[in-house]
RNA sequence: GUCCCCAUCGUCUAGCGGUUAGGACAUCGCCCUCUCAAGGCGGGAACAGGGGUUCAAUUCCCCUUGGGGAUACCA
């Protein structure tokens, strides 16, 4: 076998979106499980369309799971330029040689004649396309026009009778009626290629094996065939992977909530998660082994598993796995990884070895508990205030108990507090457990006095737990003064 | 409208002619328990419909329906 070469070539139009990153880890696994190559190529051929940023950001979601490209921007290569607006070269000299062969020729159209047969076509009905006005010019036509300095788009001419076939390596030969297609256009009035030429040429002079990208191309590629065939160039497998489905119906969009994988990298997703959730969509082992790292995956991965039917992207999936992946990390790591979102809420202020020590023994107890990274400044930031708002007080009482049996309760435990010199976790609850057994009271309802007392919230890490990261200081302090607004 | 693709629990899927149709997420119940999680145990939940082919169809073929995609001098 040949070695495997494939690509995933975007077009630096906007941030990356999640589905063209799973299309990256799907290329990606697939050439490193055959040795392969994999290639990054800048599809910039739309100029008005170029987005500031976005070059950098797909760089960096792709880098974020841990993939890298063989060839393409910044790795070299020696297929190069990886950015098609530095190869207008070569698409312009294929052009024109498909011109000279009488298989595309020149469109003198203006695009306001374009736009005025487009809608006398859609008000009567018809099939939106070409007329093929300047398909049968005679070469003076040509001449003439050209003399005139016209601008010109090139055209592929499409015959009119036959069909366009081709094998997609997950659904057979599809087949299309050439007199379906249009004349379509493969190079613009600016001198670029459309999509259509450049990546049939570039994939031709970068020796690309298979061709894995979105399901949405497969009403385009009977166009490529075409070109393939009269540029008489080998064609590759294709194969077109189904596109992820919103829960809504339709593509996957903003009103999903993220789907910019930047967005999913802020809001403190796992790249180990999105990963897994990803190669999951679309693909399986065996459909029970749910878990893997890349270094497995680039084992397993392999095309026949790949499924043609169209996933629907379920967050609550993506949640699970990334709480599971936040459970296997060390505290350490975890620590490391949540810091952050602490400096950047402002609850940390400093970054010196005392708070990160203090922070990590906070992580010993919310790492069981956090989905995203994010939520950590929620759940930590009780550990970080100096006061905490018990507001009229009333939130300090559990419903089936008194005021006063709370109040108690609080006195009681600060004295039994002042005398514990080890704040530990077992101490602690020895010698609040005796103090509830010796009022007669229940654990559940003090407990939760307490721990509202002490975090400002009805949810937390166990008590003791807490009480004891908190330490002497800060309990009493707050025991004391929620007593004060309960006098 | 036209063309193309797809079709197993709510969701991701296993299944590749004969299975009590399996797993995971979600959901529900129970256990654990100071709340919330995590964890453990258990429950409900699917072959879109109709024709064929076959001794036998979830599985193969056709139609219908449903969903999705494409119809740009965008990729």
């Amino acid at each position: 076998m040949e070695k495997v070469r494939v690509r995933f070539a975007p077009s630096p139009t906007g941030y990356l979106h999640i589905g063209g990153l799973r299309t990256v880890l799907f290329n990606y696994l697939f050439a490193k499980h055959y040795n392969g190559d994999f290639i990054l190529r800048i599809e910039d051929t739309d100029r008005s369309r170029y987005v500031e940023g976005a070059f950098e950001d797909i760089k960096e979601s792709i880098k974020w799971l841990g993939i890298t490209w063989d060839e393409g921007p910044d790795a070299g290569g020696d297929k190069g330029p990886y950015f098609q607006s530095e190869r207008l070269d070569f698409y312009k000299k294929y052009a024109e040689r498909l011109v000279n062969e009488g298989t595309a020729y020149k469109c003198f159209c203006t695009s306001e004649r374009i736009q005025e047969i487009k809608e006398k076509q859609k008000a009567s009905k018809e099939q939106i396309r070409y007329d093929k006005h300047c398909r049968n010019f005679s070469k003076d036509e040509v001449a003439k026009n050209e003399a005139a300095d016209l601008p010109y788009v090139i055209r592929f001419k499409v015959s009119e009778e036959g069909q366009t076939k081709f094998e997609d390596y997950l659904r057979d030969e599809v087949v299309f009626e050439n007199a379906q297609l249009d004349d379509f256009i493969i190079l613009k009035t600016d001198g670029f290629p459309t999509y259509h030429l450049a990546s049939v040429v570039d994939d031709h002079l970068m020796e690309i094996t298979h061709v894995l990208r979105g399901e949405e191309w497969i009403s385009s590629t009977p166009k490529h065939v075409l070109l393939y065939n009269a540029l008489s160039f080998k064609m590759p497998e294709f194969v077109h992977l189904p596109v992820i489905l919103s829960s809504k119906g339709g593509k996957l969009s903003k009103r999903d909530g993220a789907t910019q994988v930047r967005e999913f990298m802020e809001k403190g997703y796992l790249a180990e998660a999105m990963t897994n959730f990803l190669v999951l969509l679309g693909w399986s082992l065996d459909g029970s082994t749910s878990m893997f790292t890349m270094q497995e995956l680039e084992k397993v991965f392999t095309l026949e598993q790949i499924g043609k039917n169209s996933p629907v992207f379920d967050i609550e999936k993506l949640n699970d796995y990334n709480g599971k992946y936040i459970r296997e990390k060390s505290v350490k790591e975890l620590a490391d990884l949540c810091y952050p979102y602490m400096l950047d809420a402002g609850i940390v202020k400093d970054d010196t070895e005392g708070t990160r020590i203090y922070f990590e023994s906070i992580m010993e107890l919310l790492k069981e508990r956090l989905v995203l990274l994010s939520d950590v400044v929620e759940s930590a930031k009780c550990f970080f205030i100096d006061k905490i708002d018990y507001e009229d007080g009333s939130m300090l009482i559990p419903k089936k108990t008194s005021p006063d049996q709370v109040k108690s309760v609080f006195k009681l435990s600060l004295e039994k507090l002042e005398h514990l010199e080890d704040f530990s976790v077992e101490n602690l609850e020895n010698s609040l457990r005796k103090l509830i057994d010796e009022l007669g009271l229940k654990a559940g309802q003090i407990f939760m006095a307490l721990r509202i007392t002490v975090t400002g919230s009805k949810v937390s890490p166990g008590l003791f737990e807490t009480m004891s990261v908190l330490g002497k200081q800060r309990c009493m302090a707050r025991i004391k003064d929620a007593l004060a607004v309960l006098e």
